[in-house]
DNA sequence: CTGAAAGCGCTTACAG
DNA sequence: CTGAAAGCGCTTACAG
């Protein structure tokens, strides 16, 4: 293994001190060091293809320009926009990531915090696969730290979160102003504070326009779980002539579920769904109508804000970001037609 | 911001040196070190909470604990579980994980690479979207480097691939196994080596058993794609009773043209997924039988191999390691019917 | 305008 | 059995 040139070799080369290299290739040479000598370090430290090693420059100057992000499992998993967007702004703003993936237990937390504050990262994100309230461990209050999709209830930290009672207004202002008067909703677990504010948000837009809700709450966010649930709301006399699923592969399920009773969308039922973090709704045939949460922005600005954090050493403010969640039209919104056109549901075919 | 404790800090607490603290601390002290120094030694470093700081280590050893992941974006995306397996192997094994998100071309990725070799990665792990040849950069000539779902065609750097042709010979044994004598197969674009491997492995299998096969090649591994090569193949006057789909999202957009034609899984149709990346295929209605990429393994494995170069100075033994890809029996396979009772696809309701 | 020195926080030979 | 010293590779006051 080559050993790497280091800024002694530079300096040995160019015929100067190690200083001199050091305050050359960092830009503080200007009326300190002759120009010949700045060109005879440029040249050496070409020549030797020198970089510094981050590690002894993180020791000397008590950063290390890296940040750490806490993510932990849970049955929705972690969004890969998230990631993408995480990764690309930390690169851009010249900072490192390094993840880690715990448990969902304080303990194995703390061991994964503990080993970032080894590492000396500057800053810290969490983000919360599940939107919901996390109390700040210890070391939060020495590295300046972002919560992203989570919230501290103490207020201590700055976070960043959707507007998710917003999200399902929306939602429900997409299909009411299709004409739609009377609204199924298929929601996640009512233990999780996303499903229920997204749903209260459905509520509360259905209730200022005096329309009716029938609310299908399921146990899980997965493909069977909007798939029954459709079938029970899809089969009922008074069936809704439009749905809306509070997470995206509940809406997988329920266009599943649509298709088996031969009821088209949208011709025979429009539907909206919350979520595109997989790509998968935007995706289906038809492409769906969408209310998405802004992974991506939730990311860039937890990045910026965690960074601004590192520069200014009061930790910089504190802040609590609610970004909107806006529609995504597509092709799963109609108009509701005419009672008497509406499609006798078919034997199951399944 | 309080100080973090140094080892000098416990050296004055307990009223020894500071090589003491690093001796007992690194548990190397028998027979150096008087029993009760020991004690006093551990009881401070409690009492301080002092942990080593890992960066002034990793200036100190030359060895960071940490090793560096390129990946690169495609249309494919990244595979989730392969993700977590890594992060959970290098934990495991005392590491961090440095990740690179790049552009897919070699400037941005030498870029990242250099990055990682600055911050002295002690291993690289470099983990393709998609199956391909990969010319090492000039880095993995230093630094010990295992490639995952790539191959260096000049053999210079193990790695890790999944054999993708005994897959396709897997997914056709299943269906010809359950008794069906036509395979349809929607099949990746073809500039892919993974789904031309595939492809191959399916005809090579139904070849050996005498049966025919129709082919659509589609240009991307999308829903929307899948959907329309089902619509052709099984609207054809001699559609198969068995599909296979050599990726996930085309399995997806393939189970939803069945619904839409009303062809019923697996009664009227048997389908096959190669890919459950997303866990997409297996959560469908019915759960997708599928072959499936082992990308746990196959991270778990780079990153055991890659490690192991860093111990063995001589970067250890260069391998190339072809895992398996075996089924996963679910729902969505069965006896093909007697021709008779064969459904007419219906008009279609989409 | 330039070089020698100190120091970031560790670990490991080495001298006593 | 223990402490003082050197050194990993850098940067930044400081003295000349």
């Amino acid at each position: 293994m080559v050993r790497k040139a280091t800024a002694q070799d530079v300096a040995d080369l160019a015929g100067v001190s190690r200083s001199a290299v050091s305050l050359v290739l960092n830009g503080r040479a200007q009326g300190h060091i002759a120009r010949d000598k700045q060109q005879a370090i440029i040249d050496a430290a070409r020549q030797l293809n020198y970089t510094p090693n981050a590690v002894a420059v993180s020791l000397r100057n008590r950063r290390t320009r890296t940040i750490g992000v806490l993510t932990w499992s849970s049955p929705s998993g972690f969004s890969i926009p998230m990631l993408h967007a995480t990764l690309k702004t930390t690169t851009a703003a010249g900072y490192l990531s390094i993840f880690m993936d715990t448990a969902n237990d304080r303990d194995h937390q703390s061991q994964a915090l503990a080993t970032l504050r080894d590492h000396q990262v500057d800053a810290l994100l969490v983000i919360a696969p599940d939107l919901i309230d996390y109390r700040p461990a210890e070391v939060m209050r020495t590295i300046p730290t972002t919560l992203v999709n989570c919230l501290d209830p103490s207020g201590g930290l700055t976070s960043v979160v959707a507007d998710e009672h917003g999200a399902g207004s929306a939602a429900a202002g997409v299909l009411i102003e299709a004409g739609h008067t009377s609204l199924g909703v298929i929601a996640g677990p009512s233990d999780s504070m996303q499903s229920r504010l997204r749903l209260e948000g459905i509520e509360a837009a259905a209730a200022a326009n005096r329309i009716g809700v029938s609310v299908q709450a399921v146990l899980n966010r997965d493909i069977d779980s909007g798939f029954a649930a459709a079938r029970t709301l899809l089969s009922a006399s008074e069936a809704p002539t439009a749905l809306i699923c509070t997470h995206e592969r509940l809406a997988v399920g329920a266009v599943l579920a649509a298709a088996n009773l031969g009821i088209a969308i949208p011709a025979d039922l429009s539907l909206v769904s919350m979520d595109d973090g997989e790509q998968l709704a935007s995706q289906l045939v038809p492409h769906l109508t969408t209310i998405e949460r802004p992974d991506r922005a939730m990311a860039e600005q937890a990045v910026t804000a965690t960074l601004q954090g590192v520069d200014e050493d009061d930790g910089g403010e504190i802040r609590q970001l609610t970004l909107n969640c806006s529609p995504a039209i597509r092709d799963s919104v109609a108009r509701p037609q005419p009672p008497n056109r509406r499609p006798c549901p078919q034997a199951d075919r399944r």
